[in-house]
DNA sequence: AGTTAATCGGATAATTTTATCCGATATCTA
DNA sequence: TAGATATCGGATAAAATTATCCGATTAACT
């Protein structure tokens, strides 16, 4: 799998957040839980996670909640949650778990893998949650089904 | 991660098996859990599971081991391996977790995906243990370190 | 036929990942 | 200032993955 199951959470949360923060305010942990369809105390964990690496901020208190800043919701890219999450491993990891592996000494898979790695690795840094949110927006795609 | 280890393990093996079957002949677990520096006895339930999916044969008793056929070795692609043990979830599963997700109800990274996924995927169906096995006969690649 | 050396296959253990629980802390409201 | 309601953070539990153990089975060799 590409993904972790805590990291799709991180990235499911971090798109209702980003949405919710530009149309309406903050939103609670209950309510993201539940419109993301992820268990509450695991989303807690998750998302602590991503307040201190300030991809998301939060305030605590009666009315707290979490939120989103306009200038994260354009800045903040895919590569960014899953680093917090699932650390660089898909960046510095071999595919066949050789420790040495490089350009001058490759596993056997190491040329058909490099075009693929490197494009999806393309795709994360570009992708931001601004993107992410349209399809929502519009009705098209959807975070819970 | 994109393979579990069991996977890394497997794929590891099979090239190791295949290119001994191409010089040598059969060759034993203890021997391919050497050279392919994992624990022998999870690489012997891994090669049960590639035994079973006629990827590579097994002979049982004293000189027994494990071998592949020259047709194998060129009908085989790393998809096949990959199903076998880690299943076809890289296929069907959404990338986000979600329990619906296509064309008509796409997540909200779906189209950004679906590009790496094809490119991944056709890489996977056309790379034959053959092909793996070249770069260990020049001395290029290696499985171990 | 008996011994030895190999894989097979089921049970079990260790580790990692996923998930939960609960008291501590912060902060809004009355 | 007291009470209610939210996140924080550390401890713990459950599930999945990784790894080991060992008796059963198979087959070569003497």
């Amino acid at each position: 799998m590409l993904l972790s199951k805590a990291c799709e959470h991180a990235v499911r949360a971090t798109i209702y957040i980003g949405q919710q923060s530009s149309t309406e305010g903050r939103v609670s942990l209950k309510e993201i839980a539940m419109e993301i369809d992820a268990p509450e105390a695991f989303t807690a964990k998750i998302l602590q996670q991503l307040v201190k690496k300030e991809i998301i901020s939060s305030i605590q208190g009666p009315k707290g909640g979490f939120t989103m800043y306009k200038k994260s919701i354009r800045q903040i890219k895919l590569i960014d949650i899953i680093h917090t999450i699932d650390g660089n491993a898909f960046e510095t990891k071999c595919v066949l778990g050789l420790k040495l592996c490089s350009e001058l000494s490759p596993c056997p898979v190491h040329d058909q893998f490099k075009h693929i790695k490197k494009d999806y690795l393309n795709m994360l840094q570009k992708t931001n949650i601004q993107k992410m949110i349209l399809g929502l927006e519009d009705g098209v795609s959807c975070l819970k089904i």
